[in-house]
DNA sequence: GCGGCATATAACCGTCAAGGCATGTAGGGG
DNA sequence: CCCCTACATGCCTTGACGGTTATATGCCGC
């Protein structure tokens, strides 16, 4: 679960959250994140060593989109905590239909 | 998304790991992870700031229990992500069904 | 009330990560 | 070739974090 230490930073958060809607250049990120490009190449790095994205070359240029995997194995981490709230719900409904009787 | 940065630490996600099993003290926590009590208290506080866990007094003792609340606000994070993969599949899918044709 | 148990907090230290600037590197255009 | 563009990397500083030991707090039994 690296990806998740990747993920706990905003930034890097920011920068994922751009690159669901479409993927982008280097340029594009510093642009919409307002901050120094090395910081973003930093960020991007970090992002590639976790998995969580790959870098095309174009011209001088990176193409950065994201990968599905790591996105994949948070989910299967998160499953059984899903349990959790649907065993809540499931016992809400239960209460609900008991009140419902009186 | 302050669940996600407290999460990103391995030894809090080994605490949540327990407690998914089942609601434990925190004694019974300095145990099952073999370190000082006042590291395991001070994790413990994170994951009570970030609404993770809550503890309930009984004795001197507190019991901690997980809270589901944190947890489904970070599977509603993921939710747009999973259309990434379960898009990949049906690519794939319709990859494969024109191999089959050749 | 007092001593002891369970837990929280305080003070401190070492490490590490995020940000900035300066510089290196690779590819295209003139 | 040269230079400019697009990006990566190195170095430095600062602030936050995880771990420790020592100490405070809160609750029970006697």
């Amino acid at each position: 679960m690296d990806a998740l230490a990747a993920l706990a930073e905003p930034t890097r958060r920011r920068i994922v959250d751009a690159l669901r809607v479409r993927e982008c250049t280097v340029s594009e990120l510093v642009a919409s994140l307002g901050m120094s490009q090395p910081a973003v190449s930093k960020h991007l790095r970090v992002l590639r060593e976790a998995g969580l994205v790959t870098a095309q070359t174009r011209a001088q240029q990176r193409i950065y989109r994201l990968e599905p995997g790591p996105f994949r194995e948070l989910d299967a981490w998160l499953a059984p905590y899903r349990r959790m709230w649907t065993h809540h719900l499931a016992e809400l409904e239960r209460h609900l239909d008991r009140k419902e009787d009186t």
